[in-house]
DNA sequence: GTAAGAAAAATTTTT
DNA sequence: TTTTTCTTAC
């Protein structure tokens, strides 16, 4: 208690002016406008040790973040602010964590049954996969991820399926495009979900919003629980997101938003930084505090970054500076491959560990896409530097894990038809996909899960054969006996009957391969977490942790919140969105080049701002020294292609940068244009060769009716979509097919395809942005 | 019904 | 180059 009053009693000795104002201002909405290092989280944590210093209980307070990691973090420092006793009751975590156990608290209200499942983007993809398979329709037309992601995003605007369908609008787009079924698809997915009394990621958002909007009392009681609200990243949040948020704060007011709209890199998820860009309009009377003082970088990274944001249209004006000393000019590094410009990095790395004594940890390389950390990896490896790269596949979602998970969600939600697809015949039990086709079918026709069909399956008529009946049953059997397991013991012992019990053991005992041992080590980690997990919830307090709850927590984990060896001096590899937040001494950005960064998927104004607010993201992580690359020339998809500088490398001021000498030729001998033993081509054609020759933009003012998928209110596309200079009966040339002649033009915008009858292979379909197509 | 091998297609970012 | 899908032989 005397240690919580000292330490804010000091307050005013640890903030600058603009901080303390932001912390100290608590009678009303506010925004805090927090530029790159200028001390976000410490304002955010001295913040909720300010209001528990004023009285407010912690449990009244909920903070929402984007990540467990920085939940975490926040937590941690408020724990050594204000002690253990005073934050054990704070309602700090992510929006996904904290709506979920409101969620479970008013399950009754929102139609779910206790224990219901959570799916995750592959489970969802896959139980997509399936409805467009049962319905009969083109899986390339309504590929699982497209379908998915509109589904997403629909969800995260707050349109349901139903309003979906009621919607003429979109329904007529859908038909144009030829995703007339759409609609179909997204209804069929949400009742599938519901029937197996499981919900989504976008679900926990859509059905909060849902039960505070049609629940007054309900509502009502969460806003007496959270007399204050304070978000961080408000730039990253969704309208579903938004909105939740103001139904809570709407009536008190008592919210404090904190972000960046320069760091927004997230809209393809659905965030919208107009939520903070209007943030105060939306709350009249709101205040807004401008934290511009950056701690973390050198001078010249932040004016480097300044110059480079600063051509960007929208933004809140703000005027970041740092009084750190001046710094090294950004070195460019231009170079011939992406595997030189790996090298590269790592001789740069190498002296940076040597001459200027700074530790592997201190130092990371940050790329646009996963696909780019190969190389670095083969460098990196080859010059026995240690790295941990990031991304990737993450703990929980490896193949062994999930089959374990699953078994678990089934054992506790019977009705989890996804979990039971999932492991039906895992280890094989020689039920294939004949059977289980017709059990999914017996299932929807007597409105029962499959599983109770199983168990039933002696009442119930059907044309299994008297042995798959047996499979079936004795499947049915282990699931009852593990459930019963599940019902009277805590989740490690129940976990452990679940890995032997089933078989997977067994399967992954019968030979040392060293994937084999490697996926029994990552099975023997889940057990471990799970006893970890029980322990400490035992220490607690609580006598009988069970599976569910584990789950729970474990379903929105994710990678960077895994991490179990973090202690190690090594380099960190990570793409430039899974760097946000952080900050490294010495910063290697790679890949800057057009088509990379920005993607080569990007098309509008808008877009390349977001692609712009990447490179800012990048560059300001860096503390003392940043280097930005590019390369002449990658391998991509095998085979090479021509890159040239991104044109943010010329949106930065040049008196930052310190420029490679002026290139003169291709040095034929350059050692490392190698590759697998065949040299470059002879000749050298000019950037994009390809792209520029056959595929001429088209004047905005004939664009395309039936363009990109974009749902309505994001930005409109105006003029970036491309024309294929193709028509039907065209005799055409491909690299590998050879001659043929286009017989059907599919035009979907960037994704636009061309049928063609090949006179040797015959007809293929092509998607034209990557078929490399050439009219005769 | 399964597993191995061949052929074809696909590449942005992920709470 | 890697991943996914299709084919074929057990």
């Amino acid at each position: 208690m005397i240690c919580m009053a000292d330490n804010i009693s000091q307050i005013d000795k640890l903030l600058n002016p603009a901080q303390l104002a932001a912390v100290t201002y608590c009678d009303g909405p506010s925004v805090i406008v927090a530029g790159a290092g200028s001390g976000k989280t410490r304002v955010l944590t001295y913040k909720i040790a300010y209001l528990i210093a004023q009285g407010f209980p912690a449990s009244s307070i909920l903070a929402l973040t984007f990540t467990n990691k920085a939940a975490n973090e926040m937590k941690e420092r408020i724990m050594q602010i204000v002690g253990e006793k005073y934050t054990r009751y704070l309602w700090a975590g992510t929006f996904h964590s904290v709506f979920l156990r409101i969620l479970r608290q008013e399950v009754d209200a929102i139609g779910f049954l206790p224990d219901f499942t959570i799916y995750d983007t592959q489970d969802s993809k896959s139980l997509v996969k399936s409805i467009v398979k049962d319905m009969k329709l083109d899986e390339k037309i309504y590929s699982a991820s497209a379908v998915f992601n509109r589904i997403s995003a629909m969800k995260n605007r707050l349109i349901a399926s139903d309003d979906y369908r009621a919607d003429s609008d979109m329904n007529r787009d859908d038909y144009h495009r030829g995703w007339q079924y759409f609609s179909e698809i997204f209804a069929a997915y949400c009742t599938r979900c519901r029937q197996a009394n499981a919900m989504d990621f976008d679900d926990i958002l859509l059905h909060t919003y849902l039960l505070l909007k049609n629940n007054p009392d309900i509502l009502a009681k969460y806003r007496n629980r959270f007399a204050f609200i304070l978000v961080d990243e408000y730039q990253d949040t969704n309208i579903a997101q938004h909105r939740i948020i103001n139904l809570l704060a709407k009536e008190h007011r008592r919210i404090s938003v904190v972000g960046d709209d320069a760091q927004s890199i997230y809209s393809f998820r659905g965030a919208n930084i107009d939520n903070i860009l209007s943030f105060q309009k939306n709350f009249e009377g709101c205040r807004i505090f401008k934290l511009e003082e950056n701690y973390r970088s050198t001078q010249n990274i932040v004016d480097a970054a300044n110059s480079l944001i600063a051509k960007n249209r929208f933004q809140i004006p703000k005027r970041v500076y740092s009084n750190l000393p001046k710094g090294d000019k950004i070195k460019v590094l231009s170079c011939f491959t992406d595997r030189n410009e790996a090298e590269v990095i790592a001789d740069e790395i190498k002296s940076a560990a040597a001459d200027r004594d700074a530790h592997y940890s201190d130092i990371a390389v940050l790329y646009r896409t996963n696909a780019q950390s190969r190389a670095l990896e083969d460098a990196l490896r080859n010059d026995n530097i240690p790295y941990r790269i990031y991304g990737g596949l993450s703990f929980y979602s490896r193949k062994e894990i999930k089959d374990v998970l699953a078994y678990m969600r089934l054992v506790i939600n019977h009705l989890d038809a996804e979990s039971l697809r999932r492991i039906i015949n895992y280890p094989a039990r020689t039920i294939g996909d004949k059977t289980v086709a017709k059990l999914i079918d017996l299932s929807s026709k007597h409105r029962i899960s499959p599983l109770d069909c199983i168990f039933d399956i002696d009442n119930i008529p059907n044309d299994f054969n008297a042995g798959t009946r047996t499979k079936l049953k004795k499947f049915g059997e282990l699931i009852s006996n593990l459930t019963e397991v599940y019902r009277s013991s805590d989740a490690y012992s129940t976990a452990n009957a679940i890995i032997t019990a089933s078989g997977i053991m067994e399967e992954l005992s019968s030979n040392d391969d060293i994937e084999n041992v490697s996926r029994r080590e990552n099975i023997h980690e889940l057990l471990n977490a799970i006893h970890e997990y029980c322990e400490q919830k035992k220490s607690l307090g609580e006598d009988n942790p069970s599976l569910s709850e584990f789950l729970s927590e474990v379903s929105l984990l994710t990678d960077q919140d895994t991490d179990r060896d973090g202690q190690r001096d090594c380099v960190t590899l990570m793409t430039i969105h899974s760097a946000k937040g952080l900050e490294f001494a010495y910063v290697f950005v790679a890949g800057i080049e057009e088509d990379l960064l920005p993607s080569s998927m990007c098309q509008t104004e808008y877009e390349i701002e977001e692609e712009r607010r990447l490179l800012y993201v990048a560059i300001t992580r860096a503390k003392r020294r940043c280097f930005l690359s590019y390369s002449k020339t990658r391998f991509r998809w095998g085979n090479v292609c021509y890159c040239s500088p991104s044109r943010f490398l010329s949106d930065i001021d040049e008196q930052y940068l310190d420029m490679p000498q002026a290139f003169a030729q291709y040095p034929d001998e350059a050692p490392s244009f190698e590759r697998g033993g065949s040299s470059f081509p002879s000749f050298v054609p000019p950037h994009n060769i390809f792209k520029k020759a056959s595929l001429p933009h088209v004047a905005s003012t004939e664009l395309p009716t039936t363009g990109n998928l974009r749902p309505l209110g994001e930005a409109v596309n105006n003029g970036g979509n491309v024309k294929f200079d193709f028509s039907v009966g065209d005799s055409v040339t491909h690299a590998v097919f050879g001659r043929g002649t286009v017989i059907e033009l599919i035009n979907d915008g960037s994704n636009s395809k061309a049928r063609v009858d090949f006179d040797s292979s015959g007809q293929k379909t092509l998607l034209l942005k990557y078929s490399k197509l050439v009219k005769n």
